[in-house]
RNA sequence: GGAGGACUAGUCUAAUUGGUAAGGCAGCGGAUUUGAAAUCCGCCGGGUUUUUUCCCAUCGGGGUUCGAGUCCCCGGUCCUCCGCCA
């Protein structure tokens, strides 16, 4: 959300910013709500402090026991007309929420502009890309009835995951590592609900604008976490922080439910694109006048995870049109897939600034005292399992057929290789 | 699913049985002090505003009333208990 004084003086940056993230913008039809509400407001107020005034008179006056008619019917006739102008000021200003929950975040200036994700930038490449002298094979082949479709598509039809034997040890082996690896670098462990309720998906950008995209239990009106950043971020949802409290680091495992409705066709072979997928977020909270260099600290961060994995990748600085809806800044990690031939996004990493903060009104006291201020939201994947673990084994793949680990993962299954074409 | 209780500012706690939100703590600024503690003064929910002022604000939403923290209705969250359950 954006603030309202924002958008009141700088309604051209809002409609650029709408313009190159690819979103409507009804900024022209809030503008004149907002002149007429500010006229109402100044009614209403006029009115109320009548009444205000009249009904101490009353209490004085029936305190000394004398008549007090006249002005209970002045204070009556008030509150009628008080109601009227009320009951309108209330209809404009649940509009003008509305809209502003629509509103998308503003890009940072050095963004690039661009209405898709070709005009992303790359800004690293790290690693080296393996030759083969054999035709590397996708994940898909390489694991074989490991990666059970068959199985996971009676369970819940197509597009789930079902993994077996190695290939499921593998991932729990991950998903231990990278927590580990996380809590080493002094964050805090979080293990959340996976589901959230409509407010908490609101605050976080989800809702309204991808509603469809989410899986619903309706009878309850609770939705299927996409991402852990939902619940993260929402454990400090209308705080009011102290200075010394910050910078908040945290960061749990969830499951990631998508529908992602109307993609079915496209890059969902094997693990590329599912519904439910795994992943370890990172959150933090900080002050705003150090989210620039949390984002930078969080991308070295998943860049050592990468390394450490020994999986060759690069990161780009995504342009307006690839940007989500609620960042106004964001790194893409993408690591290459040998037996696809392509790169495989295994992490965001992204500066919400104060809008997320906005809409979940979390707030910090300056130690230096004066008002509280928003904090600044970020998070970021560290990492996405499906795509990590397809990586993993298209780049560590021999002839054979069989996965050779990197050293951090060999250390915890007690081998170097798995798997094995039979 | 059922019963009861609670909800006031960062936090803790008041408010004439309906009369217009009072304090403590923490925090911040200042005075005093060699320094600190203690003490004293100011600030300490939001909006608006030139400090003033005014308006809003007691979990959310309605209602009764000249006037609601207080009475009534609907909902939320937390706590206790019962039921069900891994």
């Amino acid at each position: 959300m954006l603030d309202r004084e924002f958008l009141r003086n700088e309604p051209e940056k809002v409609r650029a910013a709408a313009k190159n993230k690819g979103e409507p913008c009804l900024i022209d039809e809030w503008l004149e709500l907002d002149e007429r509400r500010r006229g109402h407001l100044g009614e209403t107020e006029l009115l109320r402090r009548r009444r205000n005034e009249l009904s101490k008179e009353v209490s004085s006056l029936k305190k000394e026991g004398k008549e007090a008619g006249s002005q209970i019917l002045e204070s009556k006739e008030a509150s009628t007309s008080l109601s009227t102008i009320d009951e309108e000021l209330t209809v404009v200003d649940a509009r003008m929420k509305e809209m502003e929950l629509r509103f998308p975040n503003i890009p940072d200036p050095d963004v690039p502009v661009g209405k898709d994700e070709t005009f992303n930038s790359v800004i690293k490449s790290s690693g080296e890309i393996r030759t083969y002298k054999f035709k590397p094979r996708a994940h898909w082949e390489l694991m074989g009835e490991h990666l059970d479709s068959k199985s996971s598509g009676m369970i819940t039809g197509s597009n789930f995951i079902l993994l077996r034997g190695w290939a499921a040890k593998l991932q729990r082996i991950l998903i231990n590592w990278m927590m580990d690896f996380h809590s080493d670098a002094k964050m805090e462990e979080v293990w959340t609900p996976f589901l959230a309720t409509r407010e908490s998906m609101t605050v976080t950008g989800q809702i309204p604008k991808l509603e469809s995209d989410m899986y619903r239990v309706e009878k309850d009106d609770l939705f299927l976490v996409p991402t852990g950043e939902v619940p993260l971020t929402n454990i400090y949802r209308n705080s009011k922080l102290l200075e010394k409290d910050l910078p908040i680091k945290i960061f749990g495992y969830s499951p990631c439910f998508r529908r992602e409705a109307g993609s079915y066709g496209k890059d969902t072979r094997g693990l590329n694109r599912v519904h439910q997928f795994e992943k370890v977020e990172m959150v933090r909270m900080v002050k705003p006048e150090n989210s620039e260099a949390a984002l930078e600290e969080m991308a070295d961060h998943v860049g050592r995870m990468l390394e450490l994995l020994d999986l060759p990748y690069r990161v780009s600085l995504l342009a307006t049109g690839d940007l989500s809806f609620a960042a106004a800044k964001c790194y893409d990690f993408e690591v290459w897939s040998a037996g696809q031939d392509k790169w495989l996004e295994v992490s965001s990493i992204s500066n919400f600034r104060d809008f997320q903060a906005r809409r979940g009104n979390i707030k910090f006291k300056p130690s230096a005292g004066g008002k509280p201020e928003f904090v600044h939201t970020l998070n970021g994947s560290g990492l996405a399992l499906p795509r990590i673990m397809a990586a993993l084994i298209e780049n560590g793949q021999t002839k054979s057929g069989k996965i050779d680990l990197p050293e951090v993962l060999a250390k915890r299954t007690g081998t170097m290789t798995l798997g094995g074409l039979s």
